[in-house]
DNA sequence: TTGAAAGCGCTACCAC
DNA sequence: GTGGTAGCGCTTTCAA
């Protein structure tokens, strides 16, 4: 025995080579490669690991095969509900195949990210999944020298380290502001907290969205550096609705943001759709049934986890190649919900400026 | 040079000790313990380290040192934010101090966990912490034979494996129950869905306080076998709604379930709290801010992967004692808010059986 | 189909 | 303070 493990309680193989009466070669082969190994050895092999409660050791057979089996993944947030069905995806692909699914956060800030980065390429991991495009140039650096497929995900990226697969943020928020604006709302206003691209890209699409229709902007943004969260969604609804009388509509960058928009409209007495329409983004599970139900813009995160670990699998099994495209846009959908209205529906209760506006169009 | 990797690329101990001009062992020495090694060769080394761009073989000093300085961590579901805020604090407190969080789930499902053990005990974690306490027999096997500390959380646990550190379901659901019952309330009923032990505890502790009050419960359970969501939650109160025309009050067996209940009672015309009282439990960050807003009961889980992290870090580094008290009650606390209220103060609206059961008290 | 031998790159132990 | 040596538990190679 080991003069250093000398109450060393785990087995290992030649244990239940031991046990089995077989070489520890035939164990590891028949863990592996079951069928390469005879039924009946099979069976006596499995009983004895069984019986011993075996584990195999991840570090001698790293160390021996030279491959980690790691997959490192860096998401925004572990809190937030976008990046729990991401990460089920990854965890349902890889899993089976035999990877371990390492995750980290960043929390938003862009230098924890580069942390997160660095210390999950020191686990020497065989891809690395990154659930955003802007990455500190050292962060970039990192990545691109560790020689391993890194997949930058949730948005679409102008150049990606190495593949890229997500969705246009500033097309879905032109997409939700559009979609507004042929209701018939004018007065569309946007409540947000721009703490990433995405966030910022969603915003700068509804403002195309705004400037493309020549509708005023004025007032109508409702932005916090805080975290979102329900709570700030009802204070930046609040506000809105203080500073501006005679608003239609509001484009919620996330839907914890219209669930908080939602309840403050409740508790101000304001109806959601007659009075004032709202849509979100993301459209979590609760967006559905909620009362009313939320119109919101649906983004495939499972999907685009479940893509990502299929690329990343076939380049790891294709020893390294590239599949022919690198930047993959896994689209988003409007879910129309009863949260929204056209406009002329409602009851004309039509201020001066409504009216001067209506006639723009 | 290997016969087996004759293009590697990735530098070793021995060519920076090589280039350094000392040997390996100092080379170790220099990264682990730089106190160790004379200044003047440390900074031969550091040069030898960054011109190579050396990055240790994790594998390699796992299996030498068999210190792994991973934390193996099982929650029910990666989807739910209850689990969110427990990791986020294992990730604040182990994160600095050098170890790595590795994360699966069980989708609440006890094969799933004992699948979700074995393969973490497979990396060597230096303490495994699973966040329930009902583990399948060969989990308990796996874990109490691995040597190292167990921290299951959540739940207390009538037979630890180890550590044991979390709250009485059963209690909270109890005291969620007593709190409506001394609201006045006696037509209470309870929606959940029990995937696992802590909603069985939690409906168990709302059946001994109605029993306890002489209560009748018949027709007041809505259970239902699919997973918690906020859909269900509003499936489940239309259903009990139905069932029982003289609903007064509703213990919601977490939060998700409470926000569909709420939801569906706006949409079926039913004032929350003046005709139903509703109350709902773990306080998400939602609860708050409703409307109305919830009351909830609040289980502290930050709270609960801080003290669990700190257990685990005091025991890895006093080699292995353990703390004299090896089961924590964490506790809870009823958040008094506007979803429930007095019945007395609600307009007398009272069947032949409210007067009859409010005389039994 | 099975087994014996030779490492994988690092660290613990002990000598100097 | 520094270095030699002997493994850690597994997989690969090659022979039987």
């Amino acid at each position: 025995m080991s003069k250093r493990h000398e109450h060393r309680s785990r087995s290992r193989l030649s244990d239940v080579a031991e046990r089995a009466g077989v070489s520890a070669v035939t164990v590891s082969r028949a863990i592996r490669h079951p069928e390469m190994v005879t039924p009946k050895l099979r069976k006596r092999i499995d009983k004895a690991i069984h019986e011993l409660a075996y584990v195999p050791n991840r570090a001698a057979s790293m160390l021996a095969s030279s491959r980690t089996r790691l997959i490192g993944v860096v998401v925004s947030s572990l809190t937030n509900g976008v990046f729990a069905d991401f990460l089920r995806a990854l965890h349902d692909l890889f899993l089976p195949e035999g990877f371990h699914v390492m995750v980290l956060d960043s929390r938003y800030v862009p230098g924890e990210e580069e942390t997160a980065i660095a210390t999950l390429l020191g686990q020497h991991p065989e891809a690395m999944i990154v659930s955003s495009i802007d990455q500190t140039p050292r962060a970039r650096q990192l990545l691109k020298r560790s020689g391993i497929p890194v997949v930058q995900t949730m948005e679409l990226a102008k150049s990606p380290i190495d593949i890229n697969i997500g969705l246009s943020h500033e097309a879905a928020g032109y997409a939700a502001t559009r979609y507004l604006i042929e209701l018939g709302h004018r007065r569309i206003g946007v409540i947000g907290a721009p703490r990433d691209s995405r966030l910022h890209n969603r915003i700068a699409g509804y403002e195309r969205a705004m400037r493309e229709a020549g509708l005023d902007m004025t007032g109508l943004a409702g932005r916090s550096s805080n975290p979102s969260s329900v709570v700030l969604g009802g204070e930046l609804m609040r506000g809105l609705v203080e500073r501006c009388a005679d608003l239609e509509a509001v484009f919620c960058c996330n839907d914890d943001l219209a669930l908080g928009a939602l309840f403050e409209c409740h508790r101000l007495g304001i109806s959601v759709p007659e009075r004032i329409s709202l849509i979100g983004f993301n459209d979590l599970e609760y967006a559905a049934c909620a009362y009313p139900s939320l119109t919101s813009v649906l983004t495939p995160r499972y999907e685009m986890g479940r893509k990502t670990a299929e690329i990343v699998l076939e380049i790891i099994r294709g020893s390294g190649k590239r599949p022919p495209r690198r930047r993959i846009d896994i689209g988003f959908k409007i879910m129309e919900r009863e949260s929204t209205r056209r406009r002329d529906i409602r009851p004309p209760v039509r201020t001066a400026r409504n009216a001067r506006q209506s006639e723009q169009v």
